[in-house]
DNA sequence: AAACATATTTTGGTATGATCAAAATACGAG
DNA sequence: CTCGTATTTTGATCATACCAAAATATGTTT
């Protein structure tokens, strides 16, 4: 298995971009280039390491490549520190053309629907008082809204986003992040209409109910008829346009 | 708001070198580039396109970051048809820096339980005569690896990969790789017992017994207390080398 | 003729230096 | 102090060159 005895530590035949790529990452995970920073100028870090502009050119392409920083075309780059969101992030190109691809959105929509039923249910289990009173804040907001189309698609997210949250996993709202921004250009197309708000804010209010009252099943049952409800109306838009 | 009538169709302040990221971008995604071709010479492209090497290494630079295409140091890139796989290989690194910190390898535990959990859930409810064969399959496989810690390990894999590829979705497996990947350099530092091997294959059974007998609760009761044995393992061993 | 060793050519990695346009900054007028 | 203009920086791109490793061609041995 082991080839060499190389010890440059990771791998010894990289080449002096990776070098690099490899400080400035330390740098920023250790803080020293801190959120929201943007990196020294080109020509600075040239003379600092004593290596040729390509070789900093190329580290940095892979740092913004990697999401690790963020560089619009002609301005300084800045540093993102890395997380879920931004690791998600730097594969929404790819999953994008994934997705475009047979059955791509059925299948991320599908892994929604798991995801978030098994949300529902942790939720009947788990939730503690704080986290039901979060929840049934944002019904609340959802039902004021069911007449003004942005803000109820607002409140709407937010409802979901809450369950996400309350899993206490950080991961999982950058799931959800990740999700709307894959499915929603899929969503945006689809005309709303308030009577389709007051059909999600009671399917809404039936999960929140059936975590009130601790009842798993119910509350699988609930979100699922949710979200089949939703890929209905996905699904109808996706047919008209083929 | 709009700048100037610059008409490169999407947007375009794009550099030329992304540019050149979506040409090949391109030709991969329709199969002009097949998996596993050689890029062409960086200097052959640079004349085809009339632009400088800088750019077309950049670009080449780039589409190698985010996983279409694999280059090794000195060697040809060569084309990988983007896929879920890839996808999440692409953020591996950022995600293994991710894990060091806090809670992380905790919080992504976490996620696979869920994930297992719904699986084994749907199984009991959905699997058809043809997934169960598989399963029993694996278990069997499973059992006579018992005093091979090696083939043991290999056929628990399998036998967790037959629950992710139950599902029908695609998406899955790709995250049971990632979940693999990504946890594994916690596991390998623990010691195998054969004793283990025999714990492990009877939580297998009872999954598999669940599944059988079409019993989702049960089916998560028995995928929870062989995901909490593991992370028991785990746990002890993260706890010593801190 | 096939296998192997060696000489050539090709090609990726890196270094320099230069140009251009846009961004950042300094500066001066109102 | 604010705003517009002149300078300076700086990112993006190009052209060229060199080196070492890879790919390929060539010749030698069995």
């Amino acid at each position: 298995m082991a080839s060499g005895s190389v010890e440059t530590q990771a791998d010894p035949g990289q080449r002096a971009a990776d070098e690099l790529f490899n400080k400035f990452e330390a740098m920023i995970q250790s803080g020293e280039l801190p959120d929201g920073a943007p990196l020294p100028p080109e020509r600075e870090i040239v003379e600092r390491y004593g290596i040729s502009r390509t070789v900093v050119r190329e580290a940095i392409l892979a740092l913004s490549n990697k999401g690790l920083v963020e560089a619009r075309p002609r301005f300084r780059p800045v540093v993102r520190k890395p997380s879920f969101d931004t690791a998600l992030d730097t594969i929404g190109n790819v999953v994008t053309r994934l997705l475009e691809q047979g059955e791509g959105v059925k299948n991320l929509f599908d892994m929604r629907v798991m995801v978030e039923v098994a949300l529902a249910r942790q939720a009947a289990t788990d939730a503690n008082r704080d986290d039901i009173y979060r929840l049934k804040q944002a019904l609340e907001e959802n039902e004021t809204a069911i007449n003004d189309m942005d803000r109820f698609f607002e409140t709407d997210i937010k409802f979901h986003r809450i369950m996400y949250e309350m899993s206490g996993n950080p991961i999982l709202p950058a799931v959800h992040r990740a999700y709307i921004t894959w499915l929603q250009p899929n969503w945006v197309k689809m005309p709303t209409l308030p009577s389709r708000n007051q059909l999600n804010f009671e399917s809404h209010t039936a999960i929140y109910n059936a975590i009130l009252m601790r009842d798993p099943d119910q509350a699988e049952v609930a979100t699922r008829k949710h979200l089949a409800d939703a890929w209905d109306q996905i699904n109808r838009i996706l047919m008209e346009s083929d």
